[in-house]
DNA sequence: ATTAAAAAAGAATTTATTTCGGTTAAAGCT
DNA sequence: AGCTTTAACCGAAATAAATTCTTTTTTAAT
């Protein structure tokens, strides 16, 4: 898919970030074009993997999930494999929904949903804290999020 | 909206999270149900916003956003308002996309996507520096993620 | 200017969404 | 238990959208 993307495409990408469920018809009245066109077009960005999926967005506290955090994970790096063991484990645990690997003062940063403190309580002692290769961990609680943009910024 | 969700509203909230663009006609093959009460459900959950929104996901990579990191921040409480101050100026920083309040070594913890590193040096000299009511910032570069889940962790 | 290739439009067809009336099933009451 | 009310579900019809195909337009290159 070696071509680039032209303004209509940045446009498209952008309406279809903002809101995935918009119809083909809505769409191509707002990029300008006839619907076939338009449909084309995103079959060739959802083809080409410049958009990778479509997916609700939900309310986590309504669903109960009162408590969010970050962990910043630092790795004992005596062992062998020390990264990839650590990955294996972060993949089995469901309340973990995101992993980077990242630079500064630790290693990992996790995200992590739960219902409430006693379950957070119970995620640290019964899984974090039993992962071999986690020399140190450091919460840092959610209070508030100001900011949560589900688009990414795209100059056009 | 007080009435609480039964079984089939948390799989259709599953399934919508994992697939927002999921026709109807699937999802009530999906949950076993005919189209007509599968639609009136997922707009109930709609209008009472257990479902927020819907999203394309974009592959950042591809469109040229090459470096994502954590800024962790610490601010300066010696002015009146401080966190305001400092929650507006955040809103006018587009290469922001999140923006935590949250206890620990830090105050704020934001998500960063841009082009390149020298865009990176710019945001940080021009923008997040300039805020006054910053007392100090650490970078943490995301180097690679392992996991992220579009999806909440449901029980059902 | 002419041609070739790509993109867009229009129209017809297929498929999905939405509405509505009627039925069943469950829940609450006496 | 029997009766009643309410909510959920289904099927079918009507509306709307997606998709396909053919024709036209635009673009770019020669």
């Amino acid at each position: 898919m070696g071509t680039e993307l032209d303004k209509t495409d940045l446009q498209i990408l952008k309406i279809l970030q903002a809101n995935g469920r918009i119809t083909n018809l809505q769409l191509s009245n707002e990029i300008g074009l006839s619907p076939a066109p338009t449909l084309e077009r995103v079959r060739k960005l959802e083809n080409a993997e410049y958009i990778k999926s479509y997916h609700a967005l939900v309310d986590e506290e309504k669903l109960g999930l009162g408590i969010k955090t970050f962990i910043q994970i630092s790795l004992d790096f005596h062992q062998k494999n020390t990264i990839q063991t650590f990955l294996d484990e972060i993949q089995t645990i469901k309340e973990i929904t995101e992993c980077h690997h990242v630079t500064g003062q630790c290693d990992f940063l996790l995200k992590v949903y739960v219902r409430d403190i006693k379950s957070y309580e119970q995620l640290i002692m019964e899984k974090i804290s039993r992962i071999t290769v986690v020399k140190t961990f450091q919460t840092m609680m959610i209070m508030s999020t100001s900011k949560k943009e589900p688009i990414v910024p795209l100059e056009y």
